[in-house]
DNA sequence: CAGCATCCATTCAGATACTG
DNA sequence: CAGTATCTGAATGGATGCTG
């Protein structure tokens, strides 16, 4: 009854862990970290093309046309500098700036995973 | 190359599942439902609490000192909706309220496990 | 093409004060 | 004990217009 321990206990695991022992939020706290990172309206969907191959910025808004430039430029920012992508400029006319996920970035796959598993249950 | 796949490909998977081809944020994307469930500051804390036990009103604001009623008070009915927690009332006097997790709920275990992982990752 | 600057409306967290 | 009501300041998100 008390044992729950996140079933397959490989990891330290939460909520057990003491480093989960904060009494407030901490920008230290690794789920605060992720959240962080994915904070914002519009993230995940960036995230999500991001993870099907590197893009540009105006490939990006022909892929979400609803999303003002200024919160892709945002998204963008806040992104590369959480370490999930990074920023390639290309010198020349026109410019043009690829973005790709880094090790890092593509690590968030199997987490939106496991939120798109959690949201997609029945109840 | 192209063979992404999350990994361990049990499940339709993102970022290629066609319910995953949203172009805007939508409330019905398991995704943001997720991420909407865990919205807020204090969130992940109040569940990490009930993740230990059930909790009374007052219990939880013991273990989060620096957390105001008000908010407590919005994150629980927040929760609440959200099919994460249930609320039990006591008959009598003084009042006595109980929060518990329901079985959905505990399976936000492995999501804060999975978004703790990705967060304790170094760089 | 790829953006940044500015402004505005809305949402949110926290503080304070009050009730069933 | 377990909340709700109200208010204020800060942080968004989106629209519009301008540049390297």
């Amino acid at each position: 009854m008390t044992s729950q321990t996140v079933g397959h206990g490989v990891r330290p695991g939460l909520p057990d862990d003491p480093r989960a022992a904060v009494a407030a939020p901490s920008p230290s706290c690794p789920v605060e970290i992720a959240l962080d990172a994915l904070r914002g309206r519009w993230t995940t969907l960036v995230v999500r093309e991001l993870l099907r191959g590197e893009r540009t910025f105006t490939e990006l808004r022909q892929a979400l046309p609803a999303l003002s430039d200024k919160v892709l430029s945002d998204r963008l920012a806040h992104l590369a500098g959480a370490g999930v992508l990074v920023r390639t400029r290309q010198a020349g006319w026109p410019p043009r700036t690829r973005y790709r996920l880094t090790p890092r970035g593509r690590r968030l796959g199997p987490v939106l995973q496991a939120l798109w598993d959690w949201g997609a249950e029945p109840e």
